[in-house]
DNA sequence: TGGTATAGTATACTAAATGATACTAATGGA
DNA sequence: TCCATTAGTATCATTTAGTATACTATACCA
């Protein structure tokens, strides 16, 4: 490995602590993908997801300046999120994994026909 | 973003559902870093780490593919893991975390010194 | 004879993440 | 007048992750 990555001091895991959970790395590629989206379209973009959880997972992703929260005074309620410029320095990290998911996905298949 | 991720098959999460879990990085950096390692080279070198959760993260390793396991017939047992070829096939992604874990520290310091 | 070393397993436990469901406020429209 | 809409919060139950501790087999050495 080029670089000296200390495991003791791990940095590894800030990345990972902010990409980890059932919902974060789907809603991040939405937002990347599709950009700015209201809460109510987030949740149909995500099957499954509960309010609850959309909600925890917005605010710690907002809270490590990831994405950005914009909140509209009007009735009934509108709030927009968005990647932040800081939230995008995660995208080589996102692309990697998918193209690693991809051909690990292949991986799985070629040993089940083994 | 260049790439089409279809969240809804969101491959990220089979990346991440390797990468995660308290010990995993740690443990595949040091035997990327510093090659074929016992068991219990492995567990002074995780300070913290229990046998249960050493021989759990290993096995899930090593089930993915991801490490080889060794296991020489003698006593007191001797049992070598290393990164399988497959294995190393992540280490883009773990470089890309770890840069990025390395800039998320400075870019906390700086919001502290607002 | 008894202690040390290695690579585990077994059992019981706590803590953290996630899920299900019900609830709220204020407005516009039927 | 009543219902739908939006972006949540509150409460409780369940599932998963992680911890603590004790135990095992066998050979070697003092």
């Amino acid at each position: 490995m080029g670089i000296d990555m200390q495991p003791e001091l791990c940095k590894v895991d800030d990345a990972l602590g902010i990409l980890v959970g059932k919902w974060k790395p789907i809603i991040l590629l939405i937002l990347l993908q599709e950009g700015t989206k209201r809460f109510s379209d987030l949740k149909r973009s995500v099957p499954g997801i509960t309010q609850k959880m959309l909600t925890k997972q917005l605010r710690e992703l907002e809270e490590e300046d990831i994405i950005t929260r914009k909140v509209y005074a009007q009735v009934p309620p509108k709030v927009e999120y968005s990647i932040s410029e800081y939230g995008k320095s995660l995208e080589p990290i996102l692309v990697a994994m998918h193209e690693w998911g991809t051909a690990h996905t292949l991986h799985k298949t070629k040993k089940l026909q083994q």
